[in-house]
DNA sequence: CAGGCTAAATGAGCGACATTCATATTGTCT
DNA sequence: AGACAATATGAATGTCGCTCATTTAGCCTG
């Protein structure tokens, strides 16, 4: 069946082929279709139509394709109640938006951990919406960022764990009696919805008291 | 200078040149030496005095081999404080040594976070103390799992956060004002420490509270 | 309107890796 | 002594990301 593939026209195309927007999306398709061990440069461009070759006039490189999809998933990220709701209901709401998005794309976790926000307007804009909406509810300037990093490190540690296979904690309970014990206690659950509930509703306790302590 | 190097014998040497201890030995040792991206098969081969395919005669493959990594540091992190301590002051301790450990092992975090513990016998010995350690300060059999998972979440998030650059948040003050001012409010400090800090103090007392609400 | 510059495509091919396989050698067990 | 298993070598393979020379077409300028 190898269907009949004319040769394609060589130089350039009336209108140009690719973008940011068209590779960016194509890439996200692929991912969502086949997982991100399918996403190669070669079937990038394939999906798309077009040599792999060509892609390389648009994006430097495949470092920079994971920022331009790391961009495009904060996007669906819900930052909006910061703008309506006090900033502990509404840092809650992020939260878990922010986890849910990258328990689907944790392969971007480590990306985005190291990788400078300039060059991406989505995520720029959502770190702005954040930043106003704590300021905006009595944090002192010189704590924001540290709330910000410290939520966002546990969401993104959360995301981690949510791609982790259930029995990543069975152990023969000869080796280990009491793990093996209280991880039997907690079958049937989804283990990792569970922890990361417990964990955010634990931090905000404390963020909260703890800005009660500031502002007395 | 391309010295004498006398092509190795072919065959089974007299005694066995390689061995799990001695290639994990020698993948930390080139980590610590030139960083993950030299971690290749052929420059470990090369550093044990071996040819590369050698390697596959005692580890499966490359996977395997950041596993049997990830289990040696496993083996750095203190987790001595849970026989002598109070819980709390002990999963302190217990989350400062794991963090640290991983800022130095970074890209081994979305290994660990994924992989089952069963066939690492140092994970497995901490995580039976960890989980002794809870069990004794009060925690409920059926919330241990999730207390350690939360901690150990916002953990290896702050450690990916720990190899993120200084400038990670720098942004143009007309893009993002609220953003720019509170980055600008938190300069000259370590500022991942200070997230990492702030974090696991509110972890902790957040803890301490949902325990006492437990335990009347 | 001719000539040149630039954008955007093609396809060949390179280098780095992980991994596999046929083969060789040697210690150990029967 | 002979068979077998363990452990090494080195050649080869396949996948990838990426580069480069080349081609083509639209646009700008004199």
């Amino acid at each position: 069946m190898t269907s009949s593939e004319q040769p394609r026209r060589r130089g350039r195309p009336t209108a140009p082929l690719l973008s940011q927007e068209k590779i960016t999306s194509a890439a996200v398709e692929l991912i969502e279709l086949r997982g991100y061990s399918a996403l190669t440069m070669a079937a990038l461009a394939r999906q798309l139509g077009v040599a792999p070759s060509a892609l390389y006039n648009h994006v430097s490189n495949k470092h920079q394709l994971l920022r331009w999809i790391q961009d495009h998933v904060n996007r669906e990220i819900d930052c909006s109640d910061f703008e309506v709701r006090p900033w502990d209901a509404a840092l809650e709401a992020w939260a878990h938006s922010y986890r849910d998005a990258y328990a689907r794309h944790s392969l971007l976790v480590p990306v985005i951990a190291v990788t400078p926000i300039a060059g991406s307007p989505h995520t720029v804009a959502m770190y702005e919406k954040v930043a106003a909406g704590l300021r905006a509810g009595g944090w002192p300037d010189d704590q924001v960022m540290d709330v910000v990093v410290a939520v966002e490190s546990f969401v993104l540690g959360s995301a981690l764990d949510a791609a982790a296979p259930d029995d990543i904690f069975d152990v023969p309970a000869d080796q280990a009696p009491v793990l093996a014990r209280v991880v039997g206690a907690r079958v049937g659950r989804d283990a990792a919805r569970a922890a990361f509930d417990l964990g955010l509703a634990t931090v905000l306790a404390g963020l909260r008291d703890r800005l009660r302590a500031l502002t007395p």
